[in-house]
DNA sequence: CCGGAATATTAGCCAGACTAAGTTAGTTGA
DNA sequence: TCAACTAACTTAGTCTGGCTAATATTCCGG
């Protein structure tokens, strides 16, 4: 019965509540919002073009497209052109936008650094065992 | 290094994000959202005040009025009165909302029990093994 | 070179969160 | 006792973030 995929998928989906308000918490408060943080984040390694993002981000269009033209109002990101593609629009990160993600990704993993250092060293293992299972569901 | 708490944050942010998106799916397309099935929960041990239940959704007061309405106005949940302090409004489940609880349940389960059979029955364990610690987090 | 596919944006809708302000009912203490 | 405070909700207004449908633009294949 303890291994029976339906009880299990219960308690998941139990288990998942919990993280969806312990995520709010997380980002509550910081000069971006969780989503903001995402997109910055996908920037990172260098310029994007909507579709990229969209896709990465698992929303349509026309969410990032306003995602997008509100981090630009606040100065964090640029629209650029493909030279190569008319039609496509590339973001990149602006200095203050690297330097606002860098300021929120400190003050968030500091935060859950905080509730994980409440854990004994064994709880620590067995959830670092279970992140990439995780992973995989989230992706499947 | 691996053991590196701040390091596990970043895996465990990173992971988060996936689970909501998961979380999303698992709830898309059905008959309520999220929220309200997340409510409907709540009142499946019987009524409930307006202040119990926006604690417990950790949202103000009046998001959680915005809910009920909603739900009220889809006769899923009444509302009541305490006869013993008339400030006070109770929620309750009709027998539309508990039915219509059930199936979402129901569905939303066996949504999940589809994405954990992909699993090997060894990430299943770890996974399990997981639970109580992802739930000790959330409840920090 | 023309018609269809691809890339974005705009516009308009809805859910869900917040704060501020208003209403009604209980509580308290001078 | 009754005036003032507090508690429980609701209403109104604003914001983010998601969606679809409709509209440019641009590219590409025949």
């Amino acid at each position: 019965m303890r291994d029976d995929p339906t009880h299990l998928a219960e308690q998941v989906s139990s288990v998942l509540r919990h993280l969806v308000l312990l995520l709010r918490r997380t980002v509550a408060g910081q000069p971006v919002t969780s989503q903001q943080y995402g997109v910055l984040g996908s920037l990172e390694g260098g310029p994007r073009r909507m579709t990229e993002l969209a896709e990465e981000h698992a929303v349509q269009l026309p969410t990032m497209t306003v995602q997008i033209n509100r981090l630009e109002d606040a100065g964090l990101v640029t629209r650029g052109s493909d030279p190569a593609d008319a039609r496509v629009r590339t973001v990149e990160l602006t200095s203050e936008g690297r330097a606002r993600l860098r300021a929120v990704r400190q003050a968030r993993v500091a935060h859950l650094t905080r509730e994980l250092a409440a854990l004994t060293e064994q709880e620590r293992e067995t959830l670092a065992a279970a992140l990439p299972v995780l992973a995989k569901l989230g992706r499947l």
